[in-house]
RNA sequence: GCGCCCGUAGCUCAGCUGGAUAGAGCGUCUGGCUACGAACCAGAAGGCCGGGAGUUCGAAUCUCUCCGGGCGCGCCA
């Protein structure tokens, strides 16, 4: 509702403005500082002066003066030195915010274009850790984002079964851990056998580094990987599968799900490379290295402003032949690297390769929904007939500000085949990692060097086993929240419903701890901020969802007429026979104005949030409007409101409230429990 | 060396398409549960927005420069 006014108001001016001032400049709109000061307000005179060579603050009044006036504004002031203030009609806006939080959202047409989401993308060799949760969450929250604005939107998750580190944990149950594949496969149906990869993918990591000479081992058990060769590929497809069925399982314990687990093994053995390499052989894009430390391999050279800005032309002209911004696409051995393969991915992403998968079903999430995954062969016909994957419109893929250069060669890849439409609706949604506090890393026992024991925070390896494991700080959360929960409600304890509520608590504390940072901050880790349900939190968000429960439960219980009174005016309230400006006229109503604003402001900050790619934005808003709500709730007392007009409004407006708050934490992937 | 990100209250972070008195959470101190749930609220203390220069009517925000930190530049992914 808000960004409905904020946009008429925008309109009002720049057409005011040309009729009078025959110029056009750019309406820019803002909060004001305090509420006193109006809920728009547009410094556009200052821009309009410097133009006209006249003082602004002339120009604020002759338009506050000429202006026609704007639906849903009550008036408009000038302020300062020639702001132009903007008061809202509260009755109005109260009444539309209403009536816009019980419509549905829309769902997108079925043709409307496709906007993929790549998130996850976990390697399927061990147990999840935090720094692949925040992920997860990111995307998943992105995705949810996305479709309440009324896109079409596909979540895939890509499986990368034939690489190295899938390699590492075969090689270790060749050579630390014998086993066959049937005995891998056993092992791998019982529980945590992520966390078993875990280990002993720690332990082939210092294996290698005993011995250099092992690692030709290593290169002919990835080779007979990725040809499925032998017992080795066998392993790799039990272990991976296994590995991935435990993330799943992991990730639905934060409500993430997918509709495609895409495998790298169906890239190479459906021959989709083949197709990409051809096509970027034909187009010139890569060369084959004749001379140099690059000999024998294809290299994309890329267009050096694609990765400089300038200012390097003269260490190019310096030293010809280093051709320093090449990528080696095809390695000497013949072998395609990672980013070859997923140069291959992305025109099949956009349906630019002229080839599909075929497709199996793999895993139905908590919530439902169907995750497939790909498959070589077409499945059998009880399978089902698969959705269109694919064909994305635009595609934003969810991955580690680490890994901005190869996306930026795969983006190139797709211009130089002549795709630069595409390459420029290929979104890098770029996020910092996870790390740790130091006090965090001497908690788990890692050796801390002197010199990082100060820093805020230290990355650590996963290749020496260093990290919190996913389903462990899950596991912690949901204790904790049952421990909160027992003590304030001993009835639920070990009931269905206390189990749901601790579920709902844990999982509202790690999403919002996940994202109430902006991507670009490198979250430093700590056992104590994540498992906190006080402050800016998503418990914190919840109770106040819950406390409106509990006013409205309470009404109803209060007695059988209460009920009956309450419903007979919220109806004169729908139809406008109930006046509702006095209670948010100034100055009295300013307060509960105040929360009625924000809670009419959930469109315009998801709009925002999308734009900017940054779901943190509305991790906030979620916050703000829990924070004003318990403000208001100490306040103003509702059920024992004596004035049963000015009741029903005061209802009608936690009614609101908790419409938006749901609303809020559904599109964070929170929910909210009726008691806690 | 080149490129990207970051530096704001004791700590962790918002605010960055320039705009009015720079905000929140945690922590500290002081208050508030016999009225709808205290996982809450009220109040206090706490800031040369890393330093310097520039652009501007106006800079935490834009430009340059320096300092301090993180990351990337692999025939790994």
């Amino acid at each position: 509702m808000y960004k409905a006014v904020e946009e008429s108001i925008r309109k009002a001016l720049r057409h005011h403005i040309r009729e009078r001032y025959k110029t056009d400049v750019p309406v820019v709109t803002e909060r004001p500082p305090r509420l006193s000061m109006g809920e728009v307000a547009s410094p556009v005179c200052f821009e309009l002066a410097k133009r006209l060579k006249k003082p602004p603050r002339a120009l604020a009044q002759e338009i506050a003066n000429g202006i026609k006036p704007i639906p849903g504004v009550a008036r408009i002031e000038v302020a300062g030195g020639g702001y132009l203030n903007s008061f809202f009609d509260r009755a109005a806006f109260f009444r539309g915010a209403c009536e816009q939080a019980g419509a549905k959202p829309m769902a997108a047409p079925p043709d409307a274009p496709k906007v993929v989401v790549e998130h996850t993308s976990i390697n399927p060799n061990k147990a999840a850790h935090i720094g692949h949760l925040r992920n997860a969450v990111l995307g998943d929250t992105f995705a949810r984002l996305l479709r309440h604005t009324g896109r079409r939107v596909e979540v895939q998750n890509y499986i990368d079964n034939t690489g190295v580190q899938v390699a590492d944990v075969v090689l270790g149950f060749l050579h630390l851990e014998p086993k066959t594949p049937g005995e891998i496969r056993a092992l791998a149906a019982e529980p945590k056998f992520d966390y078993l990869c875990w280990d002993l993918y720690t332990r082939v990591t210092q294996w290698l580094a005993g011995d250099p000479t092992r690692l030709t081992l290593r290169a002919q058990v990835l080779k007979d990987i990725e040809e499925d060769h032998g017992s080795a590929a066998m392993m790799a497809e039990v272990v991976s599968t296994a590995i991935v069925r435990c993330h799943l399982v992991t990730l639905d314990r934060l409500g993430i799900s997918f509709d495609l687990l895409l495998r790298e093994s169906e890239i190479l053995r459906l021959k989709f490379w083949d197709t990409a390499f051809a096509l970027l052989k034909q187009h010139g894009a890569i060369q084959l290295v004749s001379s140099g430390k690059n000999v024998g391999c294809w290299v994309m050279q890329l267009p050096q402003e694609a990765v400089k800005p300038a200012g390097a032309e003269e260490a190019a002209e310096e030293e010809p032949s280093e051709l320093a911004e090449a990528k080696i696409i095809v390695r000497s051995n013949g072998t395609v690297t990672y980013v070859g393969k997923d140069i291959a991915y992305h025109l099949w992403k956009f349906g630019l390769l002229g080839r599909d998968f075929h497709y199996r079903p793999f895993h139905t999430h908590l919530d439902g929904r169907e995750a497939w995954t790909t498959a070589s062969e077409p499945p059998a016909e009880s399978a089902g007939t698969p959705p269109s994957f694919g064909r994305a419109h635009e595609v934003y893929n969810v991955i580690d500000a680490r890994q901005a250069y190869p996306q930026q060669v795969v983006a190139a890849g797709l211009r130089a085949l002549g795709h630069a439409r595409e390459a420029d609706r290929l979104k890098h949604f770029s996020y910092n990692v996870v790390a740790l506090t130091p006090r965090c890393a001497a908690e788990l026992g890692y050796d801390i060097p002197p010199e990082d024991a100060k820093k805020a925070h230290i990355e650590v390896s996963g290749r020496k086993g260093q990290g919190v494991k996913a389903d462990d700080l899950i596991d912690r959360l949901e204790a904790s929240a049952r421990q909160e929960v027992t003590e304030r409600h001993p009835e639920l304890a070990g009931t269905f419903e206390g189990h749901r509520t601790a579920d709902a608590i844990s999982k509202g504390a790690l999403r919002y701890f996940l994202l109430r940072y902006t991507r670009s901050t490198v979250i430093a880790f700590d056992f104590e901020d994540a498992l906190s349900f006080e402050g800016e939190t998503g418990p914190y968000v919840q109770y106040a969802v819950v406390r409106v429960n509990g006013i409205l439960r309470k009404g109803a219980e209060k007695d059988p007429a209460f009920e009956q009174a309450e419903s007979a005016n919220q109806a004169r309230l729908e139809r406008g026979e109930i006046d509702v400006a006095k209670y948010l006229a100034s100055p009295g109503g300013d307060d509960i104005w105040e929360l009625a604003l924000l809670a009419g402001s959930l469109g315009g900050r998801v709009d925002v949030a999308v734009s900017a790619q940054e779901p943190a934005f509305l991790a906030r808003y979620a916050f703000e409007l829990a924070q004003a709500f318990n403000i208001f709730y100490h306040k103003h007392h509702i059920l024992s409101e004596t004035d049963a007009e000015r009741r029903t409004f005061l209802l009608r407006l936690t009614a609101l409230v908790r419409q938006q708050l749901v609303a809020a934490l559904g599109l964070l992937g929170i929910s909210a429990p009726e008691k806690m």
